[in-house]
DNA sequence: CATGAATGAGCCTTCATTCAT
DNA sequence: AATGAATGAAGGCTCATTCAT
C-alpha cells in the first residue's frame, strides 16, 4: 500500500481517479497534467503514449483489487464463511477502485487486451471464492453457482439502479449474501 | 415490433449498433452516415443534434427491453415460475439490445439524465419480478433478495469475464437460477 | 405603399425584417422559410439564390427610403425649412426600415455592388437636401456643410451609444437640428 | 504603444484587420491562422475560443481608440478649440482602427455585451468632448448639441457614401467642424 | 408551388502527439 | 524534467443549394 510517490506514480494515480470518475475517455493527458500542475508535454517524458499510461493503470488496479484484497482477507482470518463476508465487504468498500473496476469492465467490452486481463483477474477471484465456498459446500455445482451469484451481486451492486422501497440496498445485499454463506 | 424503416429509424438502428459495439463515444454522426451510405449533413435534417439521436436511441431501447419483453413473457403464459424462466431467457437473448443495455449502464454512471432513465427502467423490471416472485414466496425480504440476485445474475452474465472450467456459463446460470425459482 | 402580398413579396418582407434585426448574416433561407411557414426548398422557386433575394430587398428598401419618403415630404408641403423638419422626422421614424438602413450601410463596407447602390441612394438624398437648404441659404459651402451635418445626425442617431444625462437623445437632436434649419 | 509582438498579440492584430475588412463574421480562426502561417489548432493554445479572441480585440480597440487618443490630444496641447481639432483629426486618421470602430458599432446592434462596452466607450468620449466644448461655450444645451453633432460627423465620415461635387469630403468636414469650434 | 431528403463546403473545437529549448 | 508552441486528424454543427416527387 505504501506507494512511492514518484512523478510517474502520480500520473497513474491521477489517471485512475479520472477513469473512476468518467471512464476511459476521461483519461486525458491534458486534464491529468492540469491536476498535477504541469504541462501536458511533460507526460511524454514518463510514458511513451497514452496507451502506456492506461496499461500501467490497469497493472496498478489489478494488484490492488486482487493481490491486496486477498492479502487483507487472509490477514483478517476466520473460517471460510467469515472470509467470504470480509471479501465481499472489502470488495464493495474500496471506493474509487470499485469505480475503476466498473470502468475497466466496460472498457473490456471493446478492447481485446483489456478483456484478456479482466478475464485473468476474474478467474483469480473466482478461484479464490471457489476455494472458500468449497470448504463448507461439498457439491461442485453448488459451489460454482454460489460463486457466480456472489460475483454477480458484487457487480450488480454498482450497476443496478433500482430502489428497494424502505429497504436499503445494503440490507438487501446482506439478505442475499446470507443465502449464500449462511 | 413492426419497425417502419424510415430513414429516421435507420439512424436510430445504426446508432444502437454502434452503441452496442463501442459505447457512447462510438456513436459518431459521420460513422453512422457512412454506414447508411449518406453524408453526415443529412443527419441534421432528422435530428436536432447528436444528443437528440442518443435520446431516441434510449427511448427505443427502453421500449424494446421493458415493454416488449414483458409483453412477450405474458404472451408465453404459464405460472409465475415459468414466467420468470422466460423472462430470464428473453433478457439474455435479445442480442444486440443486451449489449446496448450494458453500454447504457456505463453511460448512466456519468450522465444524470441517463441515470434517471435507467433507474426508471430498473424499477419497472424489479416491480415486475417482485410480482412474480411474490406469487410463490410469502416473505417480503425473501422476495427482495431473490429479485436482487436474479437481476444481478442478468447483469453479471455479460459483465463477468471468468471461465467455469468444463461447465458453460449458461449451465452455471441455469443452476443459479433454479436456486431462485425452483 | 400598397404592396401586393404575393409569396415573393413575403420573402422580401421577411428578409428585410431579418436584415433589420440581425444584419446580412441573419438573412438565412431556412429562417425565413420557417417564418413563412414553408420549407426552404420552396425559396428556390421564387429566387435564383440568396443573392437574388438580397438584391430585391435592397431595391425595395431604396424605393421606400428615398422615393416614398420624398413623396411624403412633398405631400406634407410647407416651405423648405418645414420640409427639412418633416424629412428628418420621417427619416428617423420609419422604424424597421431605419434599422435596415444601418444594416445596409455596414454591408456596403464589404460589398462593392451594395456600396455602389448606397452611394446612389445617398447622393439622391443629398441632392434633395441641397435643394431644400439652398432655398434659404445662399452660400454653397454653407449648404454643403449643413447637408453633411444633417445627414450625419441622421446616421449618428442610430449608431451612437452615448447617453445625454437628463436630456433625451431626441431633445438633443432637436437642438442640433434647429442650429441647421432655424 | 510599444506592442510586444508575442504570438498572442499577433492573433489579435490579425483579428482586428479581419474585423476591419469584413466584420465579425470575417474573424475566422482558420483564416487568421493562414495569415499567421500556422495551423488553426494552435489558436486554442492562446485563447479559450473564438469569443475570447473577440473580447481581447475589443479591449485592444477600446484602449487604442479612447485612452491613447485622449493621451495624444493632451500631449499635443493647446486650448480647448485646438484640442477639439486634434481630436477630430486623430479620430478619423487612425486608419484600420477607424474601420474596426464601424464594425464594432454594427456588431453592437446584435450583441448585448458589445453594446454595453460601446456605450461605455461612447460615454467616455462624449465626456471628454463635453469638457472641451464647455471651456468656451457657456450654455449646456449648446454644448450637448455640439457634442452630438461632432460625434455624428465622426461617425458619418465613414458611413455616408455621398459625393460632394468638386469638394472633397475632407473639405466639407472642415467646414462643418469650424461651425462647431470656430 | 412546395416538401422531403440530401450534399458539400466551411466553421469551431478537441486532443494526442511532437519538438526545440 | 518540463514548458511553450505548435500540428493534424477527427468530430460536431450550419447553411446554401439541389433535386426527385
Amino acid at each position: 500500500m505504501a506507494v512511492v510517490r514518484t512523478p510517474r506514480n502520480r500520473w497513474i494515480e491521477e489517471g485512475l481517479k479520472a477513469l473512476a470518475a468518467g471512464g476511459t475517455e476521461a483519461v486525458r493527458v491534458e486534464t491529468l497534467a492540469q491536476k498535477l500542475g504541469v504541462t501536458k508535454g511533460g507526460f511524454y517524458w514518463h510514458f511513451d503514449d497514452r496507451g502506456a499510461l492506461l496499461d500501467e493503470m490497469l497493472e496498478t488496479w489489478e494488484h490492488a483489487m486482487v493481490d491486496e484484497v486477498i492479502e487483507r482477507v487472509e490477514a483478517e482470518g476466520g473460517d471460510a464463511r467469515a472470509k467470504l463476508r470480509t471479501l465481499f465487504e472489502l470488495g464493495i468498500t474500496v471506493g474509487d477502485l470499485m469505480k475503476v473496476e466498473f470502468a475497466v469492465r466496460d472498457w473490456a467490452r471493446r478492447d481485446k487486451p483489456v478483456a484478456r486481463r479482466l478475464r485473468r483477474v476474474d478467474n483469480r477471484r473466482m478461484d479464490y471464492m471457489r476455494a472458500l465456498f468449497g470448504e463448507f459446500c461439498a457439491d461442485a455445482d453448488e459451489v460454482e453457482a454460489r460463486c457466480l451469484i456472489a460475483f454477480s451481486l458484487f457487480i450488480g451492486t454498482a450497476f443496478i439502479a433500482a430502489d428497494h422501497g424502505r429497504r436499503s440496498r445494503r440490507d438487501v445485499l446482506g439478505l442475499a449474501l446470507e443465502r449464500l454463506v449462511g
